[in-house]
DNA sequence: AAATCACCTTGATTTATATCAATAGATGTT
DNA sequence: AACATCTATTGATATAAATCAAGGTGATTT
């Protein structure tokens, strides 16, 4: 949330997103074709955005964590776009998007907040098209585990150990390669000494 | 432009847009690191947007035509983290983002503009990560030119044929392929008979 | 009209990744 | 504990695209 509101405002801020939502690992929290009401701020756990490609497989377009904003996709054509799953239980708060709209008309400091959270996310994902276009595929899984790590630290974790939330065929499906690919990429990197890997540590 | 407004909002708006800015085939509207101030808004022209990669080469991040808006991705940090360059001569419309702000306040209906504005370009490149995750080169190309057809049909041009304003390398690099790959990806569809190509048109 | 330049096409070969297939390691269930 | 079910690793082979290389095309300049 934005720095910069006094007390009064922030409780205002408050309203909007006072409703919460416990998703359960494997849930939905929403999907591709449902309404768009709400977006969605995650106060704890992980989720990936997936679209169904048209041949009926699953493509990957991001993973989401705690502090992170999801649905900004549905905006749009007032649809959601694409399936949120909870990677782990988690806990989001539910801020109506109208309420959005409405707050940021009087609190500046608000509106400027929502321009960058979806400017960011244009930002990531040209870098991502970048890095599919560009990198061979174990470039291409140390840049995603270095963003992991760093978008992990940032928030208290490790910087040097992780624990994956998803499985090798969706960091394949995200990457643009597949599984086993993936999985030879981390061999790699565990060979040439660059990491430590077991399974999901 | 959104509608809905009367005459009187249309003139407050029009404040906003005052300033033209004719840009020159080849010329930069903004580049990688400048100062964001303003979003521009396409009146004539092509443009492709693009980004350095860490080993030097160019990454096209996009292609806009007349209707769309350019420079969303520097909202986030206050700097443009693309180049923009004209691929034909060009007029945009200078909107200088702290009067789109302003006057978001003052009429929900440009506010909800916005917000889909910025939301479309997040979903396009979901579909754009999709696409080159999972399609082949041939395939890849077809929806790129489909997507360009529906794109200048929905503005009052053809159809059925376009004259192509980027080179092969910059499909390539938008697509994720390489120059001699898109060449032969034309020249499959066109043995196929399902496109007619020379050249650029 | 000839020359130059940027851009595009096509062919031959190499290479990275996909595919196919088997095994092993986790995780959850009865 | 034994079983089934995911999930991950590894090897052998196939394939799409990259790379290397040579011409061809069209526009611009001299």
């Amino acid at each position: 949330m934005p720095i910069g509101l006094d007390v009064v405002d922030m409780q205002k801020l408050d309203e909007v997103v006072a409703t919460r939502r416990h998703v359960k690992q494997g849930e939905l929290l929403f999907r591709d074709g449902e309404e768009f009401k709400s977006l969605f701020a995650i106060r704890t756990g992980f989720f990936k955005t997936s679209v169904a490609t048209p041949d009926g497989l699953e493509q990957v377009t991001g993973f989401q964590m705690a502090g992170e904003i999801i649905g900004l996709d549905g905006i749009v054509t007032d649809q959601h776009s694409c399936n949120a799953i909870a990677l782990e239980d988690a806990d989001v708060c539910v801020m109506p998007f109208s309420n959005v709209e409405q707050l940021s008309r009087d609190f500046p400091v608000l509106q400027r907040h929502v321009h960058k959270v979806m400017s960011r996310e244009i930002v990531r994902e040209n870098s991502m098209m970048m890095m599919i276009g560009n990198m061979r595929s174990e470039e291409r899984l140390a840049v995603f585990l270095l963003n992991l790590v760093q978008r992990l630290h940032a928030r208290g974790f490790s910087q040097a150990e992780i624990i994956l939330r998803m499985s090798r065929e969706d960091i394949a499906s995200y990457l643009g390669m597949k599984l086993e690919t993936v999985s030879r990429a981390f061999s790699r990197l565990s060979d040439e000494g660059i990491i430590e890997v077991k399974q999901r540590y």
